[in-house]
DNA sequence: ACATATTCCTACCGAAAGAGTAGGATTTGT
DNA sequence: ACAAATCCTACTCTTTCGGTAGGAATATGT
């Protein structure tokens, strides 16, 4: 598994923001109860995506966050990046550039590089509002049993 | 990250056997030193390749392991499905038909499905004969930079 | 001014998974 | 008999995962 709970909680909680939102800021402890996952481990994810600058946020009384875009401005790419680190399916495809040392000769390099790639271009191509719209035919695309085959 | 040394190395192991087949069973020995791998740990990779009918075995003196068939009717995805357990990349898809309970209205969960099924396609369709030949453009698609855009 | 609701920050903790090691039993060719 | 190999069970160390605890700082309504 390659996303753990951090990253899906991190989406749970944009999504939640983005259909909350416009209505002001909303507290830590709204959105903890309506997705009903603890309090004191959103709030570890939620800094990490508002010191991404993913967030705005705002302290004190009826504070709370909201996104600092549109949903359609948020990669799914860009949120779990964020709060997982590396969405590399082996630890041979870490940072940019950097490298295993049997890189030149490695035979299975090509497959991890690719199925990276595939995982990566899969992730940007999908938006928070593609998501809070369920856009099957986007996320599923063949697979999407509902979709009009057609068109 | 979503496969372990314990599927790469079965990878590694099965890319060995493909290019050394054919003159016979090759010890584990032989394959740890080739790939510069600890025999004991490979030892516990291998035998979930051979219980998995991925393998033939002989024991004794001169005796080892090869391919049970032909590398090109091994697909990438089977190899990792046997020695990882699952490529899901999130908790939420595990078996087949085996639903978290909150399924029904995880808004998230058509991105996971669809996820899911990206990498697995990609890893179906790649075999263990494309790796040793380095089918380049198969593994690395548009991303490949020395293949040719044409065709 | 003060109580209250909120974010912010640091530290800790138990369980599970990852990455191997150790030691020996069994089988087979020479 | 001996050596070379697979087969089998159990153990161990380290890191990551999935949280929890406690309190400091900061806004707001009254």
């Amino acid at each position: 598994m390659m996303v753990s709970t951090k990253g899906r909680y991190a989406l749970t909680v944009m999504v939640d923001l983005a259909r909350k939102g416009e209505n002001g800021y909303v507290s830590l402890s709204d959105i903890a109860e309506s997705e009903n996952l603890s309090i004191k481990y959103l709030e570890s994810i939620i800094a990490i995506l508002n010191k991404g600058g993913l967030l705005k946020s705002l302290r004190g009384k009826n504070g709370g966050y909201m996104l600092a875009r549109d949903p359609k401005d948020y990669t799914i790419n860009e949120i779990l990046l964020l709060t997982e680190g590396t969405l590399a399916p082996v630890n041979c495809i870490m940072q940019e550039g950097v490298q295993c040392e049997k890189a030149a000769t490695c035979s299975t390099l090509p497959l991890w590089a690719g199925l990276d790639k595939v995982i990566e271009n899969y992730l940007k191509g999908i938006t928070l509002e593609d998501i809070i719209t369920g856009n099957r035919r986007k996320m599923l695309g063949e697979y999407c049993e509902s979709c009009d085959p057609a068109e």
